[in-house]
DNA sequence: CCGGATTTGGTACTTTAGTATGAACCTGAA
DNA sequence: TTCAGGTTCATACTAAAGTACCAAATCCGG
């Protein structure tokens, strides 16, 4: 049980969507026999099936993927070496969490709230706790001075 | 024209995916007519249908929800050179006028609009019309992804 | 002089960010 | 087992950011 409500909170997203889909394709199967639609004509029925699955497609992505995750910035490491190296000490000094941490660097790479939410699966509150104790560690009062005060005590990359 | 350009640039992405939907449906019609899947199951049918429009949505979604992704300029610029130096070349790719840079610049030093509009004697007002105009010339829509790309396309010190 | 681009600034609106507060849960240490 | 710190999430609110649309003044080249 305990087991069964940790995986649950993780990938309760993914499990919904399995069973969505499972849903649908029963549906599809029922309607093949035309219960339903019997009198529709097909192309109105599959205009259905299609504008619905689109939408349910967009639905998915939207949940999936942050407007960002896997394009521009991650994928941008620069070759060879880099000259850059974590302050370790400051990053000791200023008491920040693991997600602190993690939060700090999707901050830094543009991310909103709603898109640092997605890709690390948590709600925006959730995220907004984080932020706001993150700008008082780090005594600034918005994104734009964290971000500056990051890079400049290099506590991220 | 001029309208006209403004809107295009905000809502191209809507008229293209309405376009393409057009396309589509007028495929159905011509699918319909079983010229091509004279010989397919309607449950195949109907399911490679539905595959596609799902497909077709988290497209839609990932390209609605993250205009920046196309990020062809960001691949030119990266060549080793010494690290602290303004790319001229991209900052006259991006054609941004004198106060947008000036703008861009307190930007990246954490300024909000009030803080600039105070340190450049103008009205917020006009702050947040340059802003407004340097996001759409950098591809950003917010202010850590304007940061960040404007310190990876070295446009700033 | 005209047309285009820049700069400035306004109104009205929506969206995102940020603060404050409370609460539930988990984990490791006392 | 109690307790502190960390994580998660919610509601309710204020503040800042951002968009859209408009308009006026300036400057500059044809």
């Amino acid at each position: 049980m305990e087991a069964f409500h940790r995986i649950w909170k993780k990938w309760r997203h993914l499990l919904i969507y399995g069973f969505i889909l499972g849903l649908l394709i029963i549906s599809l199967r029922l309607l093949r026999w035309k219960y339903v639609i019997a009198d529709q004509s097909l192309e109105i029925y599959i205009g259905i099936v299609a504008l619905f699955f689109m939408g349910l497609g967009v639905w998915v992505a939207m949940q999936w993927f942050s407007p960002q995750s896997k394009t521009a910035e991650e994928t941008e490491s620069i070759p060879g070496q880099e000259p850059f190296s974590i302050d370790e000490k400051a990053l000791e000094r200023l008491q920040l969490t693991e997600r602190e941490q993690e939060v700090l660097g999707l901050i830094v790479k543009g991310y909103s709230n709603l898109e640092i939410a997605q890709a690390l699966h948590l709600s925006v509150s959730t995220i907004k706790t984080h932020v706001s104790n993150l700008y008082s560690k780090l005594e600034v009062k918005r994104r734009g001075q964290a971000i500056g005060k990051a890079r400049k005590l290099r506590i991220v990359e």
